[in-house]
DNA sequence: CAACTCCTGTCAACGTAATG
DNA sequence: CATTACGTTGACAGGAGTTG
């Protein structure tokens, strides 16, 4: 379909102006540019729509009255389609697609979403809850708008907003021997079973908190959920390595659980709301990052808890908070 | 990101027909 | 026959898209 609308505009426009010179002078084009999309036409469609007399302008040919009435329809359609564009951009609300990693979700994404509905009631937010792998992908595509994640390794792809950093801690049950203490050294933990949550970006954590030490973790069980993984725990099976935890310090049997702070200098996690580098900050990404920053203002990190929730688990490091108060800057889409 | 291609438009020159 | 109006053609410029 080599020929445009504008071509038909041109063409509709001569046939109601009775000369090309009339149709330029209304297009506010010069006349060989309506002239020229005239001949392309007749040529494209192998027929003669006008016949040319000089100086006293064009009439149209039978050929050409019927064919210029099936262009006013084409030009009409095109005009409808854009109308109902329009309407479609009109009715259909803001949405944002908001991606978690599920393990660290739980602790965050809740309240920061629920101050984010209260602010932007307009836009329908979804949440998609996954790997770290499958979240970067997902940004990648464009079905994510904005990822709650662990920092990553240099992404070139990803943009990251940091919001707060987490000191790993041992989970134990209460009845375990090392429970009495305050503190816990990986040398003594290196004898244990540890249950692992069977995820790549835990596996790489765990590493590099051993990292440096003699001992190895000996892995006694893998589980890809955090609450078989706190029931095997309170059940004596092991212990775990976490960065978040919930308020409560039971399990689903009832065991209790207790955490204890990691004697030495171990890594910490960074948790970042991550965005597609391509897409940047649309409007609505931009202001779920701007409240999720300002919520995590009063997530307490040392606790791990939200500072207005109640009865926090009776814990705590050393370990200065840090927690983003400034809000960086990143690009914005056009 | 530069080089290239294609499309669209303008300008100037020219041809043709009507008109006084 | 000179003037006027109008359509066509060719040269050229600028913008957008494509390609390596």
């Amino acid at each position: 379909m080599n020929y445009t609308l504008q071509q038909l505009k041109y063409l509709i426009a001569v046939a109601d102006h009775g000369s090309v010179s009339a149709a330029a002078r209304a297009l506010f084009v010069s006349q060989p540019a309506v002239s020229a999309a005239i001949l392309h036409l007749e040529q494209i469609f192998g027929m003669q729509c006008f016949v040319r007399h000089r100086a006293r302008g064009v009439t149209l040919t039978s050929a050409g009255r019927d064919f210029i009435a099936e262009a006013r329809q084409v030009l009409d359609s095109a005009e409808n389609l854009q109308r109902h564009a329009a309407r479609l951009n009109e009715s259909l609300p803001p949405r944002l697609s908001i991606g978690c990693l599920s393990t660290i979700g739980p602790c965050f994404l809740p309240r920061i979403l629920e101050r984010f509905e209260r602010a932007h009631p307009e836009t329908i937010p979804t949440i998609f809850d996954g790997t770290t792998e499958c979240l970067i992908q997902r940004l990648r595509s464009g079905d994510t708008d904005v990822a709650l994640m662990y920092d990553l390794q240099p992404e070139p792809s990803i943009q990251t907003i940091p919001l707060v950093t987490l000191k790993p801690y041992v989970l134990l049950a209460r009845t375990h021997p090392l429970a009495r203490k305050n503190f816990v050294s990986l040398d003594q933990l290196t004898d244990q079973p540890l249950i692992l949550l069977d995820r790549p970006e835990y596996e790489d954590h765990l590493s590099s908190i051993f990292d440096g030490y003699a001992g190895k973790p000996q892995i006694g069980h893998r589980v890809t959920t955090l609450e078989l993984l706190r029931g095997l725990v309170a059940a004596g099976a092991g212990y775990a390595i976490l960065n978040t935890k919930p308020l409560h310090d039971h399990a689903y049997a009832s065991n209790r659980l207790v955490c204890l702070q990691i004697r030495e200098d171990v890594p910490v996690s960074r948790i970042v709301l991550a965005v597609s580098q391509r897409a940047g900050l649309r409007k609505n990404t931009r202001a779920f990052a701007e409240i999720a920053v300002d919520c995590i203002k009063s997530f307490d990190p040392v606790s791990c808890h939200w500072n207005d929730a109640s009865a926090p688990l009776s814990f705590g490091h050393p370990l200065q908070p840090q927690v983003v108060t400034e809000f960086p800057k990143i690009a914005e889409s056009a």
